[in-house]
DNA sequence: CACTTGACCTGTCCGC
DNA sequence: TGCGGACAGGTCAAGT
C-alpha cells in the first residue's frame, strides 16, 4: 500500500502528535507483525518518551528517548492510526468527515502502543494502532545507532525528494540498469528509494515513456524528464496526503485525495487527459499491473 | 549476475 | 448464493 507520498504523511501526522508521550504498554497478538516484541520490551520500551518520526523510504522510525527506535514497514495494508481518548486531545475533530477507520481496535489490529503524556499534573491518555490486514508489514525495536546497518536499510538507494539527489545522479544510477525495463528499475528500491506501483505509472506517463522500455533504449532527454516528473508527482502527493485506493489511512484515520488528480493509476478504460480519444489501458509488466496511455507512451521497438 | 516467479496473508471482485 | 480463480499499493528467497 503506501509508497513514499503516504508513509511521508503519516510521518507528518505522527510528528505533530507523538514526541513528548510516554509508552505505556505495548501488546502484539500477530507474532509476525512485531517478532522481537518479547525481547528488550521492558527495559528500551515501556516508559521511554517518543523524541521524534523520521522516514527513510517507505519506513517510518519512532524514535525513543530510551535510544531505542520503532522501525515500521507498512508493505501493502498496513496502517498507523492515532486515537486519544481525551476529547481535548483529540486530533481531527471537527474535520467534516471525520475518521474513515472505525472503532479500533478491529479485526486488523496486530499491534497496539498505549501513551501517556503529562501537561501540568494532569495525565492523558492515547493509542496507537498498528493495523495490516494482509500481515505483510512489521515493526521492529532496534537500538538507534544500528537502524540504518540493518540489510533492509544497507540495500536502499538515495531518497527521490533529497536536496542533494541531483538529476545527473538519477540519470547514472538508472543507466547502470541498462537491460532492465524502466518500470522495474523505478520499483527496485535499491536504484531509488520509495516508489511503488502507483508512482511509477503516473512518472512514466507524465514522462511520455512506456513501461517496458529497456533504460539503454532511453535518452538522456527521456531519463531528465523522468527525474523532473518523479519529484513533481511524489511532491503533489504529499500536498494531496497520499493515494487512498482502499485501505490507506493517514495518521487521524483520514483519507489521501491524490487518486482524484492521478493521470493513470486506476483509471483504465477513461480516456487519457492528453488524447481524449484514446483509453487508458492495463498491460502487465515487471509482473505488476501497469497503467499506460497507447497513444503517448509508445510501445518500444523490439 | 540479472531478471522472473512464488511466497508471505486476507479480502474483494468477477464469471460461472 | 456459492465457489474458484485472479488480483491487490511491497519485499524477499529461490529459481532460470
Amino acid at each position: 500500500m503506501p509508497e513514499l507520498p503516504e508513509v511521508e504523511t503519516i510521518r507528518i501526522g505522527l510528528s505533530s502528535l507523538l514526541p513528548g508521550k510516554h509508552i505505556k504498554s505495548i501488546t502484539s497478538d500477530w507474532e509476525k507483525s512485531f517478532p522481537n516484541a518479547q525481547q528488550d520490551v521492558h527495559q528500551f520500551l515501556i516508559g521511554a518518551r517518543v523524541v521524534r518520526v523520521t522516514r527513510r523510504a517507505k519506513v517510518l522510525l519512532i524514535e525513543l528517548s530510551s535510544k531505542y527506535s520503532l522501525v515500521i514497514h507498512l508493505k501493502m495494508t498496513g496502517q498507523l492510526v492515532f486515537r486519544s481518548s481525551d476529547d481535548r486531545l483529540r486530533f481531527g475533530a471537527g474535520h467534516p468527515s471525520g475518521s474513515l477507520v472505525g472503532e479500533l481496535p478491529d479485526k486488523s489490529t496486530r499491534v497496539t502502543i498505549e501513551l501517556t503524556e503529562y501537561v501540568k499534573g494532569e495525565t492523558f491518555h492515547s493509542k496507537l494502532f498498528f493495523n495490516d490486514q494482509r500481515k505483510f508489514g512489521w515493526m521492529r525495536l532496534l537500538p538507534t545507532a544500528e537502524v540504518m546497518n540493518i540489510d533492509f536499510m544497507q540495500r536502499l538507494g538515495p531518497e527521490p525528494l533529497s536536496a542533494d539527489f541531483t538529476q545527473a545522479a538519477f540519470r547514472a544510477r538508472f543507466q547502470r540498469r541498462a537491460n532492465t525495463n524502466i518500470k522495474a528499475a523505478l520499483l527496485d528500491q535499491s536504484v531509488i528509494a520509495g516508489v511503488g506501483n502507483i508512482y511509477a505509472d503516473e512518472s512514466l506517463w507524465r514522462s511520455r515513456i512506456h513501461p517496458a522500455t529497456l533504460i539503454k533504449n532511453l535518452s538522456r532527454t527521456y531519463l531528465d524528464t523522468l527525474y523532473v516528473e518523479l519529484r513533481a508527482v511524489l511532491n503533489l502527493a504529499i500536498e494531496k496526503g497520499g493515494s487512498s485506493d482502499r485501505d490507506y489511512v493517514n495518521a487521524e484515520g483520514q483519507k489521501g485525495s491524490y487518486l482524484s488528480f492521478a493521470k493513470v493509476f486506476r483509471r483504465n478504460g477513461q480516456p487519457c487527459h492528453r488524447h481524449p480519444d484514446t483509453l487508458i489501458q492495463k498491460i502487465r509488466v515487471a509482473g505488476r499491473g501497469t497503467h499506460i496511455c497507447p497513444k503517448c507512451q509508445k510501445e518500444p521497438e523490439k
